[in-house]
RNA sequence: GCGCUUGUAGCUCAAUUGGAUAGAGCGUAGCCCUGCGGAGGCUAAGGUCGCGGGUUCGAGUCCCGCCAAGCGCGCCA
């Protein structure tokens, strides 16, 4: 729809210069857009107020040329006018919005969709927890986000692939070895010492109870370095099998797991070392190899190779991106916590280093969740193993609460989760309030079949009928839907599906309030009926977006 | 100390990416089922958009300086 307006007036402007009323010697970037106040019209163009500087003439004087161009020319434009500063607002005729319903009902499930990412290669990367103890709300935040911004990109024409980076080499697994081993004499009875540092979370005696049920007493009898190499990798995959599980409940499936000590067997680690150093971005001071971070904005170098001689984290993630986009993928995204965002400027180096076009790679940062049970901070300790896992979260407020809760806020701002909110099934909790609107218009159609009301496509209907304010505003917001999803797909911000959603049931709840959609006239429960199953169909589109179930019945 | 992010109604959050009179939910005060789902609807009160400058036709949004909160600033991951 903004496209017809925008032809309309780049036709007006050829017009004007033609007429010599006006110059347009460079046409300016100029937007359309919906304007908030409904007397504003359908869509608002700012072009007058841009043009002013180089046609010398006020805004409003310049505006008043152009919609003199167009008026009359469209039968989609119903009136013109002049506001504000200079503002164009074109009011568009009723039939003008038939086109979306049209294209509702041929698209179905695919309504919203589109081919902006004209079938390119994109990678997300998220959650990537080392395998060192169980998810918690956090992760669960980087979960949602990076799976519904997923889906989103696919839907919008992007081929995507979602992959999870395991960190399965390097001291934290040694500890984490060592943390099961302790908990496992001790569990023997033998005298430990348990240092800091390791991991004392519960989870680790209840691996150290496995290891005793399946293998007994077997490691207090082998050299302890071959029992840690053992009971490390044991320990690891079996928290990585618990996180699979975690994120399966949580709806989220991942195509790629990509194992960190892969880069290693396969030589990547060691390449890209060669390739710095060949380029002369690697140093040697003080035993160790550097990498020139500074050259590319970063606030000092960073060591790849210590004196001792092990590679650290920072080596593996520079082969590890180099292989990415060795893969292919045109954009690369990675979803950190904020925690890591020091980070950024060195990878960001690496990738320039490696000749990769800036804008192909992006960071998004998600802020921390703070989470709280009736307004009382929930003590998060990670050392001392106090925290609330995803698992235990999900399983108390349940998936699609969860998963909403993320997605209705910018992932750049702090959250307060709290559980109780987040239980309660009912007025605080949108997402209850979206699915609400989703089965209760379910329920309506059930109504309508046994009245023998069937449902209907456009050809049965009398579109004229739904002319009351709200039919009409319901139209205009079902027509926005695949805007919405494109640009959310190419701000990489999926919350603004969550926050339409909620708009548009909130319409639909009061349009249901004060009229009847089932009645004794056919023409008209006929058309209501198209219309809200318009609605029903936007909403489901969306929830499947974010990854959230749109039940039927509640 | 330096850097990144955030600061909007009592609380939790939006604001079409620089647009016109800043919006929702909760909470507060009232009200609405003789009708398809009350997990709903309607009305009201509630704002110095952290503070101060600047940029321009126009700033919650961009720039600078303060203030506050969170997070970073390892040859840890």
């Amino acid at each position: 729809m903004k496209q017809i307006i925008r032809e309309l007036i780049d036709q007006a402007l050829g017009a004007c210069r033609q007429d010599g009323l006006l110059r347009v010697s460079e046409q300016p970037a100029y937007v359309i857009e919906a304007p908030r106040n409904k007397d504003h019209g359908d869509f608002a163009a700012n072009i007058a107020m841009l043009l002013a500087p180089q046609e010398k003439k006020s805004p409003r004087e310049i505006a008043q040329i152009i919609a003199g161009k167009i008026e009359g020319k469209s039968a989609v434009v119903s009136r013109v006018e002049i506001a504000g500063p200079g503002f164009i607002n074109f009011h568009l005729s009723p039939g003008a919005w038939y086109a979306g319903f049209q294209e509702l009902e041929v698209q179905g499930d695919r309504f919203g969709s589109s081919g902006i990412g004209k079938g390119e290669k994109v990678q997300v990367e998220f959650v990537s927890a080392n395998p060192t103890g169980p998810l918690h709300v956090g992760h669960g935040r980087g979960a949602a986000l990076g799976d519904a911004l997923a889906t989103i990109l696919a839907f919008a024409g992007y081929d995507v692939q979602r992959e999870y980076y395991i960190n399965n080499v390097g001291i934290q697994m040694q500890n984490l070895g060592r943390s099961v081993y302790l908990r496992y004499l001790e569990l023997l009875k033998k005298e430990i010492v348990f240092p800091d540092g390791l991991y004392r979370g519960d989870y680790i005696i209840d691996i150290a109870k496995e290891v005793i049920l399946k293998y007994g007493k077997r490691f207090t009898e082998m050299p302890e370095a071959e029992a840690l190499s053992f009971l490390t990798e044991f320990s690891s995959s079996l928290i990585l099998n618990g996180i699979k599980d975690d994120l399966e409940q949580f709806g989220v499936q991942f195509d790629n797991w990509f194992s960190e000590k892969v880069l290693f067997e396969r030589g990547d680690v060691q390449s890209s070392i060669d390739e710095l150093k060949a380029k002369d971005l690697a140093y040697e001071h003080d035993g160790a190899l550097w990498f020139r971070t500074t050259s590319f904005g970063d606030e000092k170098d960073r060591v790849i190779i210590k004196e001792d001689g092990n590679t650290t984290y920072f080596a593996s993630d520079i082969a590890y991106h180099r292989e990415k986009f060795s893969r292919g993928f045109k954009q690369v995204i990675d979803i950190w916590g904020a925690d890591h965002h020091g980070y950024v400027p060195r990878i960001r180096g690496v990738l320039t280093a490696l000749g990769i076009p800036e804008d192909a790679f992006t960071v998004i940062l998600v802020q921390m969740v703070n989470l709280l049970r009736g307004g009382k901070p929930v003590a998060m300790s990670t050392r001392s193993g106090e925290f609330v896992t995803l698992r235990e979260v999900i399983q108390e407020v349940g998936k699609d609460a969860a998963r909403f809760i993320f997605l209705t806020r910018r992932s750049d701002a702090q959250l307060d989760f709290d559980l109780e909110v987040a239980k309660k099934q009912s007025d605080e909790n949108p997402v209850y309030y979206v699915q609400y609107g989703h089965a209760r218009i379910c329920s309506i159609i059930a109504y309508a079949q046994e009245k023998n009301v069937s449902l209907p496509v456009f050809q049965d209907i009398d579109p004229g009928l739904l002319s009351s304010p709200e039919e009409q505003e319901i139209i205009k917001k079902l027509a926005q839907f695949p805007e919405v999803v494109s640009g959310s797909a190419q701000s990489c911000e999926p919350h603004r599906i969550a926050i339409y959603l909620m708009e548009l049931v909130g319409q639909f709840h009061s349009y249901y309030a004060k009229y009847r959609v089932i009645t004794e006239e056919l023409a008209m429960s006929t058309a209501r009926l198209y219309l809200i199953n318009g609605i029903r169909c936007v909403l489901k589109n969306g929830l499947a977006l974010l990854g959230v179930t749109a039940p039927e019945k509640m």
